[in-house]
DNA sequence: TAGATTGTTAATCGATTAACAATC
DNA sequence: TAGATTGTTAATCGATTAACAATC
C-alpha cells in the first residue's frame, strides 16, 4: 500500500473511474473484478491488484461497490478538489479548452487566459478575461494558481513554464509539441497531440503486427 | 526485423521523429545513440534495439545520419504521405482541430466537417464546408476517406465511427470520452483528454512516489 | 590501424497473469 | 453452511538495460 505506485497502475485510474461512473449513471450498484474485466478489457487480476495499491475496497464474495469505488478513485486521483487554472495562449487549443464546459464542473476553475496578442488582451473568451503574457508574473504572486495549461507555440513553452513554476503553480498541462521541464517538487503532463495521429497513420500503413 | 514489434516501440517513433526534426532543423548531420539518449532522456541500447526492429540505419563508429534516419522514420510512421480527413462535429475540439494549420501542412487533408446543427451546416470552417451528418453515409460513398476525427458528444461516437468504417475509412481519432470499438482491419486511436489532467492532479498531489 | 559506435545477444528488471487461501 | 469473490503470493511474460563482438 505505501509501496511505490508504477506509472501504469496510475494512467489506468482514469479509465477505471470513467468506466465506475458509466455503471453509476446507469445504476449499478456492484461489480466484481471479473465483471469489470470484461467490460474493460482488461485482466481481472490487474484490476484487483491495481485497486490493491490503494486499499482494500472490495468484500469477499461480494465484489466492490460502485459508487464507493468511484469515489475512491476521484479521491486517490485527487479530482474531488477544486483547482485554480490559467491557460497561457488564446489560439486554437487555448480557446477550446476554455470553452470546454466541463472543466468547471469537475472542479478545474479557470481564472484567466494569457496572451501576447494586443488585438486579444483585454477582450473575453467564454466569460474568461484574457490578460497580458507580461502581466503574468505579477498575477501569479497575488493569485494562488494550482494549474498551468501551456497553449503557445512550441518556441515559448519552456520560458512560460518556468515563469509559471516560479509564480507557485505546481501542475502543468502542456499541449505545445516539445517536453517542457519542471523541478522534481513540480509535474508536467505533456500532451503530443499530433503523437497520437502519426501512431494512428502507423497503424493504417502496417496493420496491428 | 519482421518480429511483431511492440506498442511501446511504436509510441516512441513520433518522439524520435520530433527529436530528428529538431536536430535537422539546427543543421546537425549525425548523432550517436548515446547523444540522443542524453537529449531525449532513453536508454542508448533502447534507440539502437528500438530502430533496430525496422533495419539498420545506423554505422558503426559514426552513429546515425540526422536527416536520413528522420526521414526514415516518417515512412514508418507512414506519415510521409496524404490523408483524406473528415472531422465529426464541430465543437469546441473540431473547430480547434480544423484551424489547426499543421494537419495540412503534414499531408492531413481535411476534406469536410459534418454536424447535426442546422445552425452550422452550410457554412465554413477556416474555408472547409460544414456538412449534415446525415449526408455522411452518401459522401463517404463518393469521397475517399481515410481518416475520421471524432469530435462528437459520447453518445454519437460509436454510432458515428460505424458509419465511418462503413464508409471505407480505416482510422479513427477518438476524441469522444469513451473507448470506440473498430473492427480489426480498421484502427482507433481514443485520444481521452481528460485523462492526462486526472494523472497530473494525482501526481499534484501524491508526489512522484 | 586505432577509436568509435553500431547491432545483437544475454542479463535484469518490472509488469502482467495465474492460482489459491482467506473470508464475506 | 456453500458459493462467490477478494487480496495476495507465486509464476510468467515482456520490456528494458548491459555487455560485447562486429565493423566502419
Amino acid at each position: 500500500m505505501d509501496e511505490k505506485i508504477s506509472e501504469a497502475v496510475v494512467r489506468r485510474l482514469p479509465k477505471y473511474y470513467r468506466y465506475l461512473s458509466d455503471l453509476d449513471a446507469l445504476g449499478v450498484e456492484r461489480i466484481s473484478s471479473s465483471a469489470m474485466s470484461k467490460g474493460m478489457s482488461l485482466n481481472a487480476s490487474q484490476i484487483r491488484r491495481d485497486l490493491n495499491c490503494f486499499g482494500g475496497f472490495g468484500q469477499q464474495g461480494y465484489g466492490y461497490s460502485v459508487k464507493s469505488l468511484k469515489q475512491e478513485i476521484m479521491h486517490i486521483l485527487g479530482i474531488d478538489k477544486a483547482y485554480h487554472v490559467v491557460i497561457i495562449g488564446s489560439g486554437n487549443i487555448g480557446q477550446a479548452l476554455a470553452f470546454y464546459k466541463n472543466f468547471a464542473l469537475e472542479g478545474y476553475i479557470i481564472k484567466a487566459i494569457f496572451d501576447v496578442d494586443s488585438n486579444r488582451i483585454g477582450k473575453k473568451i467564454n466569460n474568461i478575461e484574457v490578460l497580458s503574457m507580461n502581466d503574468l508574473e505579477t498575477y501569479l504572486k497575488t493569485e494562488n494558481i494550482h494549474i498551468g495549461i501551456l497553449a503557445t507555440p512550441k518556441g515559448a513553452a519552456q520560458d512560460v513554464a518556468d515563469i509559471l513554476i516560479k509564480g507557485g503553480v505546481t501542475g502543468i498541462w502542456n499541449f505545445a509539441p516539445i517536453d517542457v521541464k519542471v523541478p522534481d517538487n513540480a509535474y508536467v503532463e505533456n500532451v503530443h497531440l499530433s503523437d497520437g495521429l502519426y501512431v494512428l497513420s502507423y497503424y493504417m500503413q502496417r496493420g496491428r503486427f
